[in-house]
DNA sequence: ATAATTTTTTAGACTAGGCTAAAATTTTTT
DNA sequence: AAAAAATTTTAGCCTAGTCTAAAAAATTAT
């Protein structure tokens, strides 16, 4: 069993690994977590111990197949819980990360099979990343950055890289959610801005917004 | 806001208030928690100093009126997860107890407020404990033990005094749940043990039983 | 009313998880 | 290849919450 920190830790170099591969360095584990490098060291050398990671000194670490099992889980409770949150009880997309962060931590396994019965088996939570399985699997959807759209071509909103509250409110205040249909204009080669239309209306929109949107 | 263990001893005193009145005793706090007096001291200084109780040397504590609404929110939350995982998940009543324990920390007032129009408002929980709502108050319903029912006489089973998983377990077993008619056929003077009939089928029960069973 | 017992508090220690400051190691720059 | 910079680790300290053992106070029994 593990506690709630060592979930966090987990957790963190699991996103950590999906981007930047195996061995994650010490600090920025500690960026992650807003905590300090000295803090991280203690912490990994228990999991370590615990063999859910690898660890050797200043070589940063890498998970375990054990340990990445445990975090795809806690991913898995994550975005059960956010599912059950917009679909059920009305919570917007910018507004569940928090409670579902809190939510990850309860253990029971009946809990969750449950609650993925409940929630009919969904694949995708509500910003368009994958649910692992039981076994920490998921498909991995097909999707690109925004950014990268030629113009007059059209895309599907499928996902988003970054999941603020601020990014999410963002869109939604600009009416771009999952699953939206948008077609680059124009793209401005000076500063990588576009020009998109969405649902029959103008708008444009800065290279730092569309290298969070992923599309289809 | 309040520590995970800060809350328990909350839930604790505001349990036992409501048995044993005011000035609850450092040693009964210590029992219920299962931990030493010593820790109960130490937490009910800080408790205390957070006015949630009124503490005195040697004299037991009592909730104020602060202390008792935070803790009756906490109630608020345990008994709402309990019927959202009998409800909606399948539990049955012996297996929602530890799990709800843990949902009952989870902060954050937009959760509860959903997940109460989520299940309709329910005024009881699967035990038939009353839920309070966000003030801490609750109606009182009218009820008693089916050990204090005469000869002869019929009750409804409106609730347990005891909500452990083995009881439970007894309880499903003889077929004996919430709304369930029962008659007191006849009731043995030597060890207070009853015969009842309850689905036109005959049963006897231990005393033991019947002072956990709360009828209408 | 005093002795014995029980309850409660205090004192001091421990663990998990975090911090700062300094030392050790690795990486980058010149 | 040495010096400078950055990263990582170690050492020592802190807080929350718990514990044991001993002291203090309250209660019960004689």
């Amino acid at each position: 069993m593990f506690s709630l920190s060592e979930e966090n830790y987990l957790k963190s170099i699991y996103h950590l690994e999906a981007i930047h591969g195996k061995g994650i360095s010490t600090n920025s584990i500690a960026k992650k977590l807003e905590t300090k490098a000295s803090s991280v060291t203690d912490m990994i050398k228990k999991l370590a111990e615990k063999k859910v990671l690898v660890y050797k000194k200043y070589q940063g670490v890498s998970l375990t197949v054990l340990g990445r099992k445990e975090a795809a889980n806690i991913v898995r409770k994550h975005r059960l819980w956010e599912v059950f949150l917009v679909d059920k009880l009305n919570f917007s997309w910018d507004e569940v990360h928090d409670v579902a962060e809190q939510l990850e931590h309860i253990k029971s396994p009946k809990l969750i099979d449950e609650l993925d019965v409940f929630l009919g088996f969904p694949k995708m939570d509500p910003h368009g990343d994958p649910i692992p399985d039981k076994e920490g699997n998921f498909q991995k959807i097909e999707k690109r950055l925004l950014s990268t759209l030629e113009e007059n071509k059209t895309g599907i909103c499928v996902g988003v890289n970054d999941s603020s509250s601020d990014f999410l409110k963002y869109l939604d205040k600009n009416n771009i959610s999952l699953g939206k249909k948008m077609k680059v204009l124009s793209k401005e080669s000076f500063d990588g801005s576009l020009t998109i239309l969405i649902h029959s209306k103008e708008i444009t929109i800065s290279k730092k917004i569309s290298n969070n949107i992923y599309i289809q």
